[in-house]
DNA sequence: AGCCTGCATCGATCGACTTCGATGCAGGCT
DNA sequence: AGCCTGCATCGAAGTCGATCGATGCAGGCT
């Protein structure tokens, strides 16, 4: 049960291939896997989950503990849990009759890296104002 | 058209109350707000406009230059454009018959800090293997 | 064994999201 | 003026997602 369902986005470190979003147009495949993730975290309740267990002393958290934080119902909270754990965000163990989770802290480190832009960024400013300058692409036919 | 729809999220910078998801438990509205950008940012397509974006020379993109990337409608893509737009990860502005979307790097660097952990993270790893010690809140009736 | 608790899974319901063609609107042409 | 292009908006159609009650399963009790 402490496996991570299956496991998205290759792991490359941040010296790799895929420095991220903001660096290089993303591939297709890869924007299909990361979107996971994100759609993952596009949830109120999943986003207080991921909150909860990552800042819990000791970095586990009994479902048991979670459920009544929350105004839905145990199988919803079970599914909400279920998603976090096939993005690879958490992880569950079993422990006697009670099921811990706990946060996978690399795919928030690695989240955190795509959103990183190489810490230049001049924002030239520039184009902005002219008289309709013809975009990229366009050979106005 | 250069406005940002509506501003989400608190713009307290990296000192405030609010230093990220890993660190408190993130409070039910703010979670809201959240859960909308991330969504936003929960689908391939938007994924790789946003993409496109931020990473091209200049820090601006004509529309005209991201709808033939994609095998999708025009009004399609217009539709993502405007749900990023509402997240605050891009705004837009017309140049004569062009539009053109740069990105707002405000959004991605708070989504990013939220997502850093506060570099310690002791990951005990103790509790582990014990005989079903008894969570937090049960009193075990 | 039998029972009880904690949690996951199943099936159904209902609202949200994605996508499209059709249409509207703004701005640059002739 | 009239036309054409670029982009946004408007329904409509189909799919996906959130939520629930019911049920199943695992493990610790008596």
């Amino acid at each position: 049960m402490s496996n991570q369902e299956f496991v998205v986005l290759g792991q490359e470190g941040s010296d790799g291939c895929c420095p991220g979003l903001l660096t290089a147009p993303l591939p297709e495949d890869q924007a299909v896997e990361l979107a996971k993730v994100f759609k993952a975290l596009g949830d109120p309740v999943r986003l207080r989950l991921l909150s909860m267990i990552a800042t819990r002393a000791g970095g586990e958290v009994c479902v048991c503990d979670l459920t009544p934080a929350f105004d839905l119902s145990q199988p919803t909270i079970s599914h909400h849990l279920k998603l976090l754990r096939e993005a690879g965000l958490i992880a569950s163990e079993r422990r006697g009759t009670w099921v811990y989770y706990r946060l996978l802290p690399e795919m928030t480190d690695r989240l955190a890296g795509i959103l990183t832009r190489p810490a230049d960024e001049p924002l030239p400013e520039a184009a902005t104002g002219l008289p309709a300058a013809a975009p990229e692409g366009s050979t106005r036919a």
